[in-house]
DNA sequence: CACTCGGCATGACAAATGTCAGAGGCGCTG
DNA sequence: CAGCGCCTCTGACATTTGTCATGCCGAGTG
């Protein structure tokens, strides 16, 4: 019984060796191919595959995004992704989207073939450093208005900006800032940006 | 006659299915790979290699640093630099640090294993389209002072803790920030730090 | 040499940001 | 339903940051 793959990286380079390395599996074959998110959909819809590996970071939309409409479309497809650099609140994210398995691009050839295995059981993996990381940062400390405005405040607008965008007053977008920036521990907005990027709230 | 390759990136996959792939080409030989900067560096002085395939980005020290020890100590070895996102500003410190060719990620295999024969001939080789970007982009306008206090400025830290650290007045380091945020086209120093980022200028 | 130009450095002032106390609303619990 | 806690929102005030005019010094030029 062989396992159909859809490999969606927007690096030609790694996409091809991977696809070249999991053929070499007797069970597994690699049906098709793409470099951005909407281009991974309508692969998918156009094969219908049993597992999808999704590079997290893709031109157009996230490997979550993909996820999230692929269970939509055809719940008979596994998404299993692979990140580079993990961020906890991602792999929450991703779990709530339905994907099955969440890999860093550190694990080996073969053992990405027998996690693409597992996940077409029907089990589902998660790397347990990985899962250590989101235990240990455990859910976001932020309101929904604080996540908003910083989010906005995320590429160094001034508060009139994302007062204007958010419609709200100057002082309540201060406050929101204020107070996202005392819960996360930093010392100005931006060093909260960076740290709530880094735990994968924002 | 077959080139000796040393492979060096930090995600074990990437690493491992490129080595698979290239190792399919009759003249072309993994001898070591490396996860590290410095593993790197111990790799191409145990097996002295042709040519040094490094990723740019990479823990401990990235494929630039590496190249310039490289180029030191194995003056005979061929350096090839791969990279994700490629910046302009880490193109041209490449070539001044003497490395041959600079590719993104987004090249197939089979292009990748030409231009490694390209670069063991002794030439160089550079994506055109990488090339194209650090034309445009230019050298950066900004002067040593601007450049040291915009990348203490990168972090978010204050004013404060960036003059101590850069034994300036708090007035002086505001100056230069101004300098740099008008010479770059930005808003604040937040987004300057952005820009200067994404050309490489810091 | 006298002059100009650009980098380096500073303090004073204006503008943006961060902090604070408080008001209204909503859901939960006794 | 009264009381409590939390989120949302606001303006006033203190602090930090950005802008400007200015001086000093070394390199290049007529």
């Amino acid at each position: 019984m062989t396992v159909r793959l859809l490999l969606a990286d927007d690096e030609h380079l790694i996409r091809g060796a991977l696809a070249a390395l999991l053929s070499l599996e007797d069970d597994l074959v690699v049906v098709a191919e793409a470099a951005s998110g909407p281009e991974a959909l309508a692969m998918a819809r156009a094969h219908e595959p049993d597992v999808a590996v999704l590079d997290l970071q893709m031109p157009g939309a996230d490997g979550v995004k993909v996820a999230t409409s692929l269970r939509a479309e055809l719940p008979g497809c596994r998404v299993l992704i692979v990140t580079g650099h993990g961020r906890p609140g991602h792999l929450k994210r991703a779990l709530e989207a339905g994907v099955r398995g969440f890999v860093p691009k550190t694990v080996s050839a073969q053992k990405l073939a027998e996690i693409i295995r597992t996940v077409h059981a029907g089990n589902r993996y998660v790397d347990p450093e990985l899962a250590a990381d989101a235990i240990s940062a455990g859910d976001s400390p932020l309101t929904a208005r604080e996540a908003e405005v910083l989010e906005l405040a995320a590429d160094g607008a001034p508060v009139a900006e994302i007062a204007e965008r958010a419609a709200l007053s100057q002082g309540t977008v201060r406050n929101y800032l204020s107070s996202a920036v005392s819960k996360l521990g930093a010392e100005n907005r931006h060093t909260a940006v960076r740290l709530a990027r880094e735990r994968g709230w924002v």
